[in-house]
DNA sequence: CGCGCGATTGATTCGGCTCAATAACTGTGG
DNA sequence: CCACAGTTATTGAGCCGAATCAATCGCGCG
């Protein structure tokens, strides 16, 4: 983390809506402020690292992170991204375990630290948190089983198009209908489960296809519903 | 379900202790069984389909069942299994979400449901039943999220090797050394994500290297620690 | 301006899927 | 107890997708 600052309020925070923390009421939020801290992480930082114990729940207020586990032959796999109101850490404190994945920042990010004690604290005292952790994680395995099914049965070229649509609903399109993140080939790679030359041909295979355009790092979506219709995901 | 039959008492349940209820107090073991109902199912029976909305938590008092979701092109992918202790049907309900996964029995079960107001219930007054959920999903996530990358990643070799043993955890070996469970070569193709002929002719490598055995649907674990080595779960 | 990393393209190889043909096994009814 | 039909397991041959290796290109940056 390059400096420590001062995080913000909970209680005026733009990203709680959306989080696990919409339910709380002031005195909570007022508790949650005193009891966390906040961590400022550039792009390329790591926030926390597969293997090592969490700290407790990381929250992040902004930015952008992947979340990526080394697989057996040390080549990265991406899980999951987090951004604004997106929570990280807690399946590790929750199941005892050692940190599943490693967190690095995509875009500089502004990342709140939740204590283990103050977490579990409020799973017991306040069961909409819990029901909402549970909603949480619930949604997680839903989109983690798919996944497992599209890895096991999905060529390559469906899976691309079905990352760059996931992309698409993570972070969204900008004005010229680009992806608004920015990832290197090996890490589109990383996220489909292949090779950096075959992201690479096939994505030039899909702009031949006139389903996308390519600006460098950016990918712009022609035709959103080929895509899905490439990626199977209706017949 | 073949026929409606009385339900086992939760209170003198021999799977509850390593089940998300071990926590309950007897008050609420009585509750539960009050609220609960049970079925007999038989091998090949399916408790619950697949796009249906849960009709409540499921939890196995005895048997085996499959957990398996469609694939794009209508092939089956198994993603996890159930036994004695093991609940299901309760992401769909924490999602409000259809049911992401079809429960396919493999020998004759027992099941309980307990019903989502019920279940719902239960998390809002007893923080210890939501902290066991939570640690549940939790580890569902990790094993989750583990297959992800394994899929991604993995040879078809290693992912059986795997499988095999993920097989050995779950269902155990009995006194000969044997998986104890029986599965097609399909569902081992299922599991592994790949088709059967591969699953055959790579068991009868293995057999070759003196992994395993084979005698029908019997597998025969020789070598444990070969099959980690190969599964690369170590280096 | 040159260095170095990331992106791209090409050639080759190989794992694993598909299709096709047999063989073994299961349960069924005569 | 056997004959039959239907299913599951096994083996073989051919092909294709995708990994690997190698070389070049392009760009951002010191």
């Amino acid at each position: 983390m390059s400096e420590k600052l001062l995080a913000p309020s909970c209680a005026t925070c733009g990203a709680r809506d959306a989080s696990v923390f919409c339910n709380l009421d002031a005195n909570q939020l007022a508790d949650l402020d005193q009891q966390k801290s906040g961590g400022l992480y550039k792009k390329g930082e790591v926030i926390f690292n597969e293997g090592c114990n969490s700290r407790g729940l990381f929250c992040v207020f902004d930015g952008k992170v992947k979340l990526s586990m080394m697989g057996p032959s040390g080549k990265e796999q991406i899980v999951r991204f987090a951004q604004k109101g997106d929570v990280m850490g807690y399946n590790s404190m929750l199941s005892r375990s050692p940190l599943s994945a490693t967190a690095t920042v995509l875009e500089d990010a502004q990342v709140c630290l939740v204590p283990a004690r103050y977490f579990f604290e409020l799973i017991k005292k306040e069961p909409k948190f819990s029901l909402e952790l549970l909603e949480l994680t619930a949604k997680n395995w839903n989109q983690a089983s798919r996944l497992i099914t599209d890895m096991a049965q999905k060529t390559t070229k469906e899976r691309l198009a079905e990352m760059l649509l996931w992309l698409k609903e993570t972070f969204g399109l900008d004005e010229e209908d680009c992806i608004d993140v920015k990832l290197s080939r090996e890490e589109i790679a990383n996220m489909v489960g292949t090779a950096t030359e075959a992201v690479i041909r096939l994505l030039s295979e899909l702009k031949k296809e006139k389903l996308i355009e390519l600006q460098g790092k950016r990918i712009r979506l022609l035709d959103i519903h080929g895509l899905v219709v490439l990626a199977n995901l209706i017949d």
